[in-house]
DNA sequence: GAAACTCCTGCAATCGATTGCATTGACCTT
DNA sequence: AAGGTCAATGCAATCGATTGCAGGAGTTTC
């Protein structure tokens, strides 16, 4: 069989619908309805068409389909820095759930870099059906202009929110949940409380803060300016803040801190200098992230369902794509965060 | 300008190349080519068709490209988990090294649940040129399958080694990087050692493991099979490791894990029962993950050149594709692991 | 026994970009 | 001025899969 096979098909090449035609001497257009809707066939023609399939080693063509069907079974994850191990357990939701339903995922990284050409010139040449994007520093204008331009394109808003209310979105409760992450640090009775800030551009960052603000004025406590560290959501940020504390002289009581691995850069350093967690200073992080329950301290933070993030967001683009939704009845999704206590924050 | 190509394009679809030409009053070979070589045609039409392409917001079809040229522009990164954050760096610099050779990267995970039909059947259908395996528990017939069937893909093994010498691979120096490891360990006067093994399929784990067990010989040293423990990789497989162990009652003065993860899992559920690294056990990872040197103790490791394997991985691939380099002469990259003292490991 | 019906299959057009070959016209040479 | 050269452009076939339409075989109905 194999053999022969071989002889048939001296000069290589993947092989066509024509081919696996020829081999069940039926037409390519049987051969396409064997393979998309079986039941439209009869058994027999069917069962020759399997074989030939198998004898030929057919695999489908997807770029010729999707040239015929205008559709590529393919979505693009974009994110500002894929590099993030946060956005690990996100990957896998949605190459999972996007798998489920019969999609490819095409990842793009650092679209902040060259934010001119990025999207639009490059990947959406209907390389991708819609677009799942992490990243909410990006204009609305430029949005807006994807959508205007040619036909709109799907677009689903995840993590990070878009400050535009037509743009689905699935997103988490960062304002609330920092308030709550506050209000866990003023029930164990502290007064003087300080923030590590993620990166500004990024929306969740600037609700955390918000949320950081409001809880404060609400126990009637002040926002020390000098408390105040911006960061860039990674460890040597945690640790730069610290260093700023102890150079400053007057420690707050405890912090509150935009994302884990601030939260582990801030203690590893102020260890070294004697200061511990949670002996001397309270820390909360935000995220969860899969080490902060194996660290020393174990790390007391706010939990994000990243997976049902990436598994949400992919399926609500999905829906999408395929017209299960109205595109013009914008999805809304804020998952809860929850708090995590753990043993980085302790009564004063 | 912008309202005039509105009225004349009421239906709004995605412009093609006929829609240019038409607006620029040239056949759609000329747009064709003024996009792809500009040199070959003459200055006054590019610039014609240069202003069409603008006032049509005309991107090219990438699946009509793909059909007629017989290449996808793509390559496919297969990875047993994604969602491991160790990947997280990889997936970054192979998609950075892919985009500046121009192409796009599809991302795959758990190839190993279902490991009959993923590859062959759903992904290479002409998605992508070539593919990046990070997964050597594939055997090796597969592979040759997939070599067989069509036309050969193009394939590199990288960081988890693929034990057939005619498949390209980029890997580090597992088993060498083990021993080195073990050294340090001996320098350091410990002759009770212990070793946490990765997942049994990947050859990575095996090359770590017999590179302990050649050490410890060297050294003169016994393997005493109660200190050996199997472990998947993550952080709890470090803290059922810590319970046998506690549970066993005789303690190793130190403990080589397979890699950090574990290392972290194990150093913290060993000092939950008061057994401190590194008063009373030394322990050394590998891979060298970010929280590693803030981690409490810093963790001592051997540290593997991830970036570089994702980077050179990627670009040995797209040479392959692009033919730069012979297909029957494999590649063979080695690179070598480092030795990062912190810590986590103490003279006994 | 013929009309009406169903079911299966093939024909051929189509999706959009690329490229070998043919054509045009400008310019040069003698 | 006629013939030759060469660069610029257009024509039309091609890549491989899908699907509306139509034809043909077989079955049912009156």
């Amino acid at each position: 069989m194999r053999e022969r096979c071989e002889l048939m098909v001296p000069a290589r090449k993947t092989p066509t619908i024509q081919d696996v035609a020829r081999h069940a001497s039926v037409s390519a257009a049987t051969v396409s309805r064997v393979l998309s809707s079986p039941e439209r066939v009869t058994e027999t023609t069917r069962e020759r068409v399997y074989a030939a399939v198998r004898d030929t080693g057919y695999t489908i063509n997807q770029a010729a389909r999707s040239l015929r069907l205008k559709a590529a079974r393919t979505i693009l994850m974009a994110a500002p820095n894929i590099g993030n191990p946060f956005y690990s357990t996100i990957v896998d939701a949605v190459i999972r759930e996007a798998a489920e339903r019969g999609y490819s995922v095409l990842v793009a990284s650092r679209i902040g870099d060259d934010p001119n050409r990025w999207l639009s010139d490059y990947m959406l040449s209907n390389r991708a059906d819609g677009l799942l994007l992490f990243d909410g520093s990006l204009d609305t204008n430029r949005l807006h202009g994807l959508r205007d331009d040619g036909v709109a394109l799907p677009l689903v808003a995840a993590y990070d929110e878009i400050p535009d209310a037509k743009i689905h979105s699935v997103i988490t409760d960062n304002r609330l949940a920092a308030k709550r992450a506050i209000r866990h640090l003023v029930d164990l009775g502290h007064t003087e409380i300080g923030h590590i800030i993620g990166p500004s551009r990024n929306q969740s960052t600037n609700e955390r803060f918000i949320g950081f603000a409001e809880a404060m004025q609400e126990a009637g406590l002040v926002v020390r300016e000098e408390w105040l560290f911006p960061g860039t959501y990674n460890m040597e940020s945690g640790t730069a803040a610290a260093e700023h504390l102890l150079a400053s002289g007057k420690l707050p009581t405890a912090v509150f801190s935009g994302n884990d691995e601030m939260a582990l850069g801030l203690i590893h350093r102020l260890r070294l200098d004697g200061i511990d967690c949670p002996r001397d200073i309270s820390v909360i992080g935000f995220d969860d992230i899969a080490v902060a329950r194996f660290f020393d301290p174990p790390l007391t933070t706010m939990r994000q369902p990243r997976e049902d993030i990436g598994r949400m967001a992919t399926s609500s683009l999905i829906d999408i794509i395929e017209g299960v939704v109205p595109e013009d009845e914008p999805i809304h999704v804020i998952l809860t965060s929850d708090l995590v206590v753990r043993e980085s924050t302790r009564a004063i």
